[in-house]
DNA sequence: TTGGCACAATGGTCCAACCAATTAGGTGAA
DNA sequence: TTCACCTAATTGGTTGGACCATTGTGCCAA
């Protein structure tokens, strides 16, 4: 075993500097999310490198979701950037099969239960009464429209989820949100899909004004075990088409 | 609400396309982790494409850590790569404070505890025997190091995670695990970091070889509560270093 | 066998030009 | 005046070609 003093060489690649640089000059400057960063060539000049190099560094920072490009507009900063800043791209394989999506309920179980928990522990009584709006939103939503309310309902999870006062839970559960309605935007032949789950939302709201963590994560439960319900529900019916297809 | 029939836009970025055919041709030669890419001018001439294109997104999939490129060497595969894969990139502004730390054991309280529920539910005999050589060898090098047995430690919550059948569980964690210790090489002047859980890998086989769901979600808990009281710990000491140091 | 050297292959950087989308400004008709 | 339309400048996207820096390989001599 070689001593682990012998530590790889700093070889600071091109782009990695400019992406220093950059990181000085947003703070410097206080951009926030929004905001328009100079142009590839302004950067270019003043960094005293290529436009190309500059490019890579963007595409990097663009990949990462720090950035958004727009042809013809220029590049916008899209969250906020702070030096330390700690980016850990994940990428998972994912499929359409009932495993899978399963697979991302399994973590929405996990998740969401500890969200709730944490989010009737920390709210404030501004966070309940924010939280109360989104939830009787989504309640109108339901009516109105006859059980499509996905970005109402999805609002109503969201306001939990900072309220728990960890961003992690919002990244991490928002991309096993997609990685499920990517292949569920036909609902699988069950047609009262989430319907099963509306009650929960109020019991859940109930719990976390109630400050009672116990409860709020129960309600959680239940509220993703019906989801799961649905899911199964839908793999059976598929199942059945499939027979019925083959005979 | 407009039809959902004419979202598409369907803008296909250049290297977008050249990514696409990367799937398709890693996945079509079946090129595993460790294999070398073809080189970008051979890449480009085949894509009918600029070498600038094909630098753009092998830097996406870079950043991703689907890839990795050696001056004078080549590209060589870091990851599997498969169609569908779902990209995120995680990233969590000011690193290494206590919040922060805090923010990636609360998302592994959640996480482990619903894994070692599944582990118990799931696990047959051989992963039980499997598990248990892990154990072994962890307190094995736990005596043997005196309390030094990161690694071990880790590869007996990695089989646990495995046998639950669900590979996210194993990734999302594995990322808070590296988001924690790459802030975490030196304790904090907590010397006995991690002496606290030891006992609990224990309790924790214990109750997943009886099939024990319940059980084994508690023991989960137990352990994580450990490490998020030397993380406070290390906290406290860092408080008073301070204190001292103004002083 | 060992060590050093030259050379080819490969990723990294640079440049200059052009393409494509967007934006801002101006022009003219209603 | 107001609005639609055209035009030109701006900006990111792409291309081709050149050169640099690093790595891997094979040859040769000690």
């Amino acid at each position: 075993m070689i001593s682990p003093i012998l530590s790889p060489v700093h070889t600071p690649s091109r782009d990695d500097a400019v992406l220093h640089a950059l990181v000085d000059f947003v703070t410097g400057e206080g951009l926030k999310p929004g905001d328009r960063l100079p142009t590839e060539r302004v950067l270019a000049e003043h960094l005293k490198v290529s436009r190309t190099t500059v490019r890579e560094a963007l595409t990097r920072w663009q990949e990462l979701g720090l950035v958004e490009r727009r042809q013809g507009s220029g590049t916008y900063l899209k969250a906020a950037v702070t030096r330390n800043m700690l980016h850990l791209p994940l990428t998972l394989p994912s499929g359409n099969d009932f495993n899978s999506l399963m697979h991302t309920l399994e973590i929405r179980r996990g998740l969401e239960a500890e969200a709730a928990v944490l989010c009737a522990e920390r709210a404030s009584d501004e966070d309940i009464t924010f939280i109360e709006q989104k939830l009787i939103k989504m309640e109108e939503a339901f009516h109105a429209r006859h059980g499509m309310s996905a970005d109402e309902d999805w609002d109503f999870h969201l306001a939990v989820f900072r309220t728990s006062g960890n961003p992690l839970f919002e990244q991490i559960i928002a991309a096993m949100y997609e990685m499920f309605h990517r292949f569920w935007e036909h609902p699988l032949g069950v047609r009262d899909f989430g319907h099963a789950s509306f009650p929960y939302h109020r019991t859940l709201f109930n719990a976390i004004a109630a400050r009672d963590p116990a409860g709020a994560r129960a309600e959680a439960l239940k509220l993703i075990a019906t989801v799961e319900d649905d899911l199964k529900r839908g793999a059976e019916n598929l199942k059945k088409q499939n027979k019925k297809s083959q005979a």
